[in-house]
DNA sequence: AATATACGTAAGCATTTACTTACACAAAAA
DNA sequence: TTTTTGTGTAAGTAAATGCTTACGTATATT
């Protein structure tokens, strides 16, 4: 099974639970509620997160702690970066002015 | 079916088609070469890189140029945005640290 | 005109994914 | 001590994914 940060943030479950709990920790029921889907699927979710190091959980009492590990996600910060030199580029800014010119035309 | 940049980049081959293609366009079959996959197989990731955006299929004569619109993958610089800010503040730089310091005890 | 090349796409298939319900169990509360 | 709460996990399932082989078709070459 592949684990990585990729696969992980292709769901956008997944993707919001990252940016509810980015800032404070929550315990999975907490998680839970804010989303229309069965406990066990949100507990499924975050056991992808946390094999793929986005997550780490704190266990206190019977309560389980979900906070995110920022750094695991510069990973794709880290593979982004050869591309976003080029998208900071002349050209490709060029690119993106005609763009908005050739929208405004409709 | 969902079609998304982060979909699309969830698999490794479609990650390294983009980066192969990155900086200069090559037709289908140049790009299948690299691979040890079925030309149809590359073909259809093409495709689903077509269908979010992330790359232009220019035609000439029989063979189609396929070029990355790095501005697509910007998406998913948005979407990192906040949690940068985070991974780059003092207090993570501090778990990095102590992450460091605890990897060279070992 | 016949052949070769560069594709796209359909059909089939094994595997993975994203859920569900049902159940088990430890910790806390009563 | 019994009950409630917070959780993990197993089993089942429908749909999606990532491949393959087979085939069709437009463009170029001979």
């Amino acid at each position: 099974m592949r684990r990585d940060v990729f696969q992980a943030i292709a769901d956008p479950t997944r993707r919001d639970i990252i940016s509810l709990i980015a800032h404070q920790s929550l315990n999975l029921n907490s998680i839970a509620e804010k989303f229309e889907m069965s406990r066990p699927a949100i507990s499924q979710h975050i056991k992808v997160l946390k094999e793929c190091g986005i997550v780490i959980v704190n266990q206190e009492g019977r309560e389980r702690y979900c906070e995110v590990q920022p750094r695991k996600l510069k990973e794709l910060d880290d593979w982004l970066e050869p591309f976003r030199q080029i998208w900071e580029s002349r050209f490709d800014k060029l690119d993106n002015l005609l763009e908005e010119i050739k929208s405004k035309s409709n």
